[in-house]
DNA sequence: ATACGACCTCAACTTCACTTGAGGTCAAGA
DNA sequence: TCTTGACCTCAAGTGAAGTTGAGGTCGTAT
């Protein structure tokens, strides 16, 4: 391990100390620059060097993660910080403002769910076009085929 | 279209017949079959025949993954009722309670995240360690890597 | 006789969020 | 000098829940 030259001090971080100081893994990390969600220039070694604000970027989309929002949602919120620029406190608050909308509304589809399940509890009906349970058709936009991930971990 | 023979109506289902009935694509039928969630039996010109039952049976898969259950624990669930016959308002009962658990715990996991949403709104704190949103480590069972699919349709 | 629709199998593709692996570079310490 | 460790790239794999497509069969209606 190289000693930490002073004049280093608060300067860029690789990506090793990114690693680090996030908790997330050396290839998410990889992952999340290859998807613009963050960005590196390169040292003379071709190696990352991330400005000190990535760490509040990841932290961030994790946060935006647990919401559910997906990554590609989220790089979109981020690119609409002018210039790249690190979030302030103000654009967190416009960005989670948004993500909390989708927060309460998946959270009020739950508890209707949760509640037909209720009602439903032993009564077997479940028949297709009569019972709450099989009919999702109120409150859903169309979704596409495939796997929806939208996981609050 | 063959004519349907009246010493056939009630009479065990093809795939089309079961698409139809349940709303669910014949290659979705495909797949739940192969992953023993229901069961036919073959056709002298080796056609699928389902048992009426799968209609049930489907009916329970599709609630199910609503409530944000994998395939997979659907597919252990169903395999609880002895020697595979169809499930009873008795068997329902007892199934959707379990999964009403599972249910509440999620929708607490997001009202809880909503709440912290709240808090944090504007605070910008997000330390990893100290923001209550960074932090899941309550409630939270381990998970493995990788992506997790419990989607409130 | 043939065309048609419904069925069959099997393999490959899709999306999302990553991880894993193979093979190679670079700089520092023993 | 050599080895170690951190880094690099690019390709392929993972898992969930299916969908899509190619190529083939079966049975009935015209």
């Amino acid at each position: 391990m190289a000693i930490l030259d002073p004049a280093d001090i608060d300067k860029d971080l690789s990506v090793g100390e990114v690693a680090e100081r996030s908790g997330v893994a050396v290839s998410t990390i990889h992952f999340y620059e290859s998807k613009g969600l963050i960005t590196s220039w390169r040292s003379s070694g071709n190696q990352r060097r991330f400005p000190r604000d990535v760490l509040r970027r990841i932290a961030v989309i994790k946060v935006a993660q647990r919401l559910g929002v997906p990554l590609a949602t989220i790089a979109q919120a981020l690119k609409t910080l002018p210039d790249g620029r690190t979030p302030t406190a103000e654009d967190w608050k416009r960005l989670s403002a948004a993500w909390k909308a989708d927060l309460d509304e998946r959270i009020a589809v739950l508890t209707k769910l949760r509640d037909g399940l209720e009602d439903c509890i032993g009564c077997g009906c479940l028949s297709l076009g009569e019972c709450p349970l099989r009919n999702p058709w109120d409150e859903l936009s169309e979704d596409g085929p495939g796997p929806r991930l939208l996981d609050p971990r």
